[in-house]
DNA sequence: AATATATCGTTGCGGATGCAATGATGTCAA
DNA sequence: TTGACATCATTGCATCCGCAACGATATATT
């Protein structure tokens, strides 16, 4: 038997993901109590303003369940407001309220400051990891 | 906002990682049927002989729960065999049964064969990119 | 206009996950 | 020897996930 799991990429990876994302929610876990995919929602709102459910489905590689299960929740604690889109009445138009603003706010620096960390970590390799990672994140793309 | 979801590593570490589990499991689902945390205790074992729930627990990244199951499920298939470990009664033993054997033989080709693929895809940024993972398994590693 | 087809968000449901008991066994110290 | 404490595997339980309906609305075809 050659093999070993040790070794083995997707393994590595997934150990690997894991762990640099239990870091990450100790880091801001008690801020902010977001799961993953309200912190992926919130993240993607900081940035884009309005957004249908459908968009941030597709951009954050999240299924569009979670999304919107994500998202009720996210209104119940007021970070975020959902309303009637003109033109596509199917369309919901997601966007963060004053509060989620004040919220991301804060996560948008807890993150830089990780981000830094870990490209401290990685030192010389940062190039190469990320060229990496590009590829590996192209490849299974759903493609549109 | 300077933060950008896209280049947040934890995020991209993540969409990697599902993809290239997604991809691994399309090639060998149909033949196994094996689950993740199945897979990762039929590797270790075709490597250790007979071995407890918790050494696998310790070297897989597995929570104990998820392998006392992932076990009693492989037990059910006939692919690995419980027993009681002499000694210690506390422990148990499990090790592949002839069956568990040679299905991680075709398995450990199509890993290899898997594994050749993705470090092609790398190119010349693969050995940045293993240095990376390594770091960043190390990093949060439970230690002993 | 009327019907068929496609898209959007939500919900149901089966199964997996992670954590905290639990019961059984081992170890150590008085 | 006895009792306190540690370790092992299993099980319960709450939650989350992914997929497949579903109802509502838009678009395309005739």
């Amino acid at each position: 038997m050659t093999f070993k799991l040790d070794e083995f990429l997707p393994y590595r990876l997934n150990v690997a993901a894991t762990r640099i994302s239990r870091r990450f929610a100790a880091l801001h876990q008690d801020e902010s109590g977001l799961s993953i995919p309200e912190w992926r929602v919130m993240a993607h709102l900081a940035n884009e303003g309005a957004v249908s459910v459908r968009d941030i489905h597709k951009r954050v590689n999240l299924d569009k369940s979670i999304v919107s299960r994500a998202a009720s929740r996210l209104e119940g604690s007021g970070l975020l407001r959902k309303s009637a889109h003109e033109g596509d009445r199917r369309l919901i138009s997601l966007e963060l309220t004053g509060k989620g603003h004040v919220m991301m706010e804060k996560l948008g620096r807890i993150a830089d400051a990780f981000q830094a960390e870990l490209l401290a970590e990685l030192g010389s390799h940062a190039a190469g990891f990320e060229a990496g990672l590009d590829r590996f994140i192209a490849s299974g793309a759903t493609e549109e």
